[in-house]
DNA sequence: TTGATATATCTGCATATCCATATATACTCG
DNA sequence: CGAGTATATATGGATATGCAGATATATCAA
């Protein structure tokens, strides 16, 4: 169900509006980066980015071991507004996330 | 507090969207004209107001008898992106209400 | 097996809803 | 004017449901 609705209740907490967040600046990160970027637990993590793809609002793909999740495809025009203007209010927390995300070790490598 | 999270909690009810919708439309209504569109009992439309009022979505204005409420001057543009692509989505709803609110007795006269 | 991710269960907290009532404004009649 | 009444809106208490968090466990790929 991808009413706007359950897109706004996806939104309506700080843990998924922070994986969206990153999401949308990483183009697409697996669960155990985000779990090392947001310095969250793995199943809080994976259980919010289970609500964001009920929402319709990332899908997956699985390469090797990893699950990498990504903003989705086609997702409302507001959507894509939402997540600009938010970029800059949570600026100082993305910095910080993605301070932790370079020091991560043992980052899954990415084809080129 | 008008962070984008409360703002999408507030968004993230069928009730609040449709108030939403409704002052959307009709730039300003009380909630007597609310509880009679929506065909809602008057505490509710009184608290989920009080909750977009918290969100700083719509602001209150009392004149005589009645308050009016109205979608507040400075929201998000993604805000207003947003119930602009739900006012189609909610299309048959809305109609629905709006019949219900011309047939509805005693109206509040509003000055001109 | 090991590493990555998902799910199950429980607990606690936030929130929705209902009923009754409180408050605030307007109206009427003496 | 003032008392009583009606209308509009808000709020308090009680209850139920939903959802976040933590821990433990299951699944799945290498």
């Amino acid at each position: 169900m991808q009413s706007a609705i359950s897109i706004c209740k996806a939104f309506g907490d700080e843990t998924r509006m922070q994986i969206m967040l990153m999401l949308f600046s990483a183009e697409e990160l697996c669960v155990c980066e985000l779990t090392a970027a947001l310095d969250l637990s793995q199943p809080k993590i994976s259980r919010h980015i289970n609500i964001l793809r009920g929402a319709g609002l990332v899908e997956s793909e699985r390469r090797g071991q990893w699950l990498f999740y990504r903003i989705a495809g086609s997702v409302p025009a507001w959507v894509d507004a939402l997540l600009h203007s938010e970029q800059t209010q949570f600026g100082p927390a993305l910095m910080r996330a993605n301070e932790r995300l370079s020091g991560m070790a043992s980052r899954p490598e990415r084809c080129c």
